[in-house]
DNA sequence: ATTCATTATATAAATAAAAGCATAACCGAG
DNA sequence: CTCGGTTATGCTTTTATTTATATAATGAAT
């Protein structure tokens, strides 16, 4: 859930990302990784399991998110062959990648510009 | 304890910053201004009181600041006059103006390079 | 020597957060 | 039309975190 950054010294800065709608948590580290299971298991179900969340949780985070975002980041199906099921939207995908690209890009500065850290 | 960011579109990016030693939390922002409180009312007692937190907890966190600290951030004196306090040291308002110096590099990065977080 | 407000610390109580459980609706397949 | 596995959601139980309480030690001032 947290990424560690370069050594100043003998500490490490840690920095955690967030991305919010209006005070409203959108996304986060937790739950960009709830969506990527979500993706490969096929199922809220599935991916909560995965991660070792209960399902409640993870119905709920989904829930926020989309209440959130512009466009739904998943779409789910009730009954049906297996049960039913959800899958990852395109535009869900995007979300992912901009948020790794956005955490990624902190995480960089941090690396080249904060090692003057010492104290 | 958290810290808006610029927004972008709808979105605003919030991020949070922590220094580690040795995978041991050494200093976020809570524990900073714990250290500032501690500076203008002399007690751990009373810094704790004026931030509603338990003096327990305020003292286990000076406690693992000292120790994560290359020097001590505080000194304390028990007995005496007034039972006895707490002060900031030199290398605890460093410690405090390099964390605030940190901080704001990185909010200033995302306010200046984060803004093409759109989706 | 007594007092007083503090640090120091263990233990209990209270709060908050998460997980678990129960139940209903859904719908394609057999 | 029953079955199976899923979403959906309220309610209960458990777990984790935080606060409150109690007690001891300290030492300058009275």
């Amino acid at each position: 859930m947290v990424k560690k950054q370069k050594k100043t010294g003998d500490y490490n800065i840690r920095v955690r990302v967030w991305v919010d709608k209006k005070n409203k948590p959108f996304l986060g580290l937790g739950r960009v990784i709830l969506l990527e299971k979500i993706k490969k298991h096929g199922s809220i179900n599935a991916a909560a399991k995965s991660i070792k969340m209960s399902y409640r949780q993870a119905w709920q985070l989904v829930k926020e998110m989309n209440e959130c975002a512009k466009q739904p980041v998943i779409e789910k199906t009730i009954g049906g062959a297996n049960g039913g099921g959800t899958v990852l939207t395109a535009y869900g995908e995007a979300v992912i990648k901009n948020f790794y690209t956005l955490q990624s890009k902190i995480q960089s500065f941090i690396e080249k510009d904060c090692n003057d850290f010492i104290i």
